[in-house]
DNA sequence: ACAGCCATGTAACTCGTTACATGATTAC
DNA sequence: GTAATCATGTAACGAGTTACATGGCTGT
């Protein structure tokens, strides 16, 4: 749609991204480090692709001119390092300029699942939210560890910036469920399950037209 | 994989819990409905399916015996109406029984750009966020008319809490990304832009070894 | 008569995944 | 020697999208 040439997909800005913050005085990345580079950053605000989409999508920034692609042969072992080249840098630029931004997708398939909890019950829900804590627990220790490499050097202050984010995120998802694990415990109630409540199933229309 | 028989996807089991809200007396729903009702919730913690995508999944559900299909004829407008079987509502309740759930995925464009902001500095950056501020807005403001529409009833009580969760959720983004727009603006900084910032850019590795 | 919504579907394509296949190097 | 890690790739498939094609019904 867009007729700016070939058109990359987000997930191509984000690895030449990747590619931009290795420096120009390093030989350049391995498929493998950048998968692990992916692993460690790009998972929390994008996705970290597979391998073979890593070796696929940087061959096609090579392909481009995006990227460079320096076959690399010490003793025998094989290993394709990519840097970033010129031409990839401006792209990366416009593409950081252009005005129109993507609303952020989420899915949630816990929220999802919580939409629906009526049919089994606040028990289940309640696991079900326990569970996430849990999750969110450990995510955030893993993410605490990446913002704390980032230290403050200045170089350094967006991502730092963008990591505090995800901190942020983390922290607001586990206070929100808190409440609601409180909402699903009323003051009054005993603690025995009342039971699957019913849908406004064969109890008339839930939305009336 | 999971060795239940056929295996759904997510969005499988999601367009089943429209159709479950839908409840017994209705004579079911028409895939644009379907579409409809996605657009209006749906999307807020999931994605809502393309049009085509939503025929050939209410298809895929009605050959599973997982819903059925009443191809209503009243005048002479084709319409097929779609409604949830015994066995779809179990094997929904089965999914939301399941221990085991993802962990939520968050493509965040917006975060994704922020990250690599150092290449075309703090003045792009901050038009970013200003603009996904104004996207925040409206989509709060399409979720919080949602939220009006369920109401206290008992009956929609966990759609209810889910839409609070969304709430809350754009609120913690807009308090964190004015956060951010505080710290893109240090104290003494004067308003002229200063250009961007190499990002360690024949400057020594970023990340030293 | 024409626009806009209701309604359904097929075809081609993209993105991304898992499974598979291969082999070298390093640490114990 | 053998397990873990480094390293690269292909093939098959699934999920989801856009583009396309079709047509009835409703209000102005």
């Amino acid at each position: 749609m867009r007729s700016v040439s070939q058109d990359l997909s987000t997930t191509s800005y984000a690895l030449l991204g990747l590619l931009v913050f290795d420096g120009s005085p390093s030989p350049g990345m391995t498929g493998y480090e950048v998968k692990q580079r992916a692993d460690k950053t790009l998972r929390f605000y994008w996705v970290s692709p597979a391998m073979s989409q890593v070796y696929t999508e940087l061959e096609r920034l090579a392909r481009f001119g995006l990227a460079s692609s320096t076959s690399d042969v010490p003793g025998q072992r094989r290993a394709r390092r990519y840097k970033i080249t010129a031409l990839g840098q401006q792209r990366l630029e416009q593409w950081l300029a252009q005005p129109e931004v993507d609303f952020p997708t989420l899915k949630h398939p816990v929220a999802l699942r919580l939409l629906m909890s009526g049919l089994v019950g606040p028990e289940r829900a309640r696991t079900l939210l326990e569970g996430y804590l849990d999750q969110l627990a450990s995510r955030r220790a893993d993410l605490l560890q990446v913002r704390g490499s980032l230290g403050e050097a200045e170089s350094l202050r967006y991502p730092a910036m963008v990591a505090d984010w995800g901190l942020d995120y983390y922290d607001s998802e586990a206070r929100m469920v808190h409440e609601l694990l409180v909402r699903l415990r009323p003051a009054g109630t005993a603690a025995t399950d009342p039971g699957p409540t019913n849908l406004g199933q064969s109890a008339g229309p839930v939305s009336p037209r």
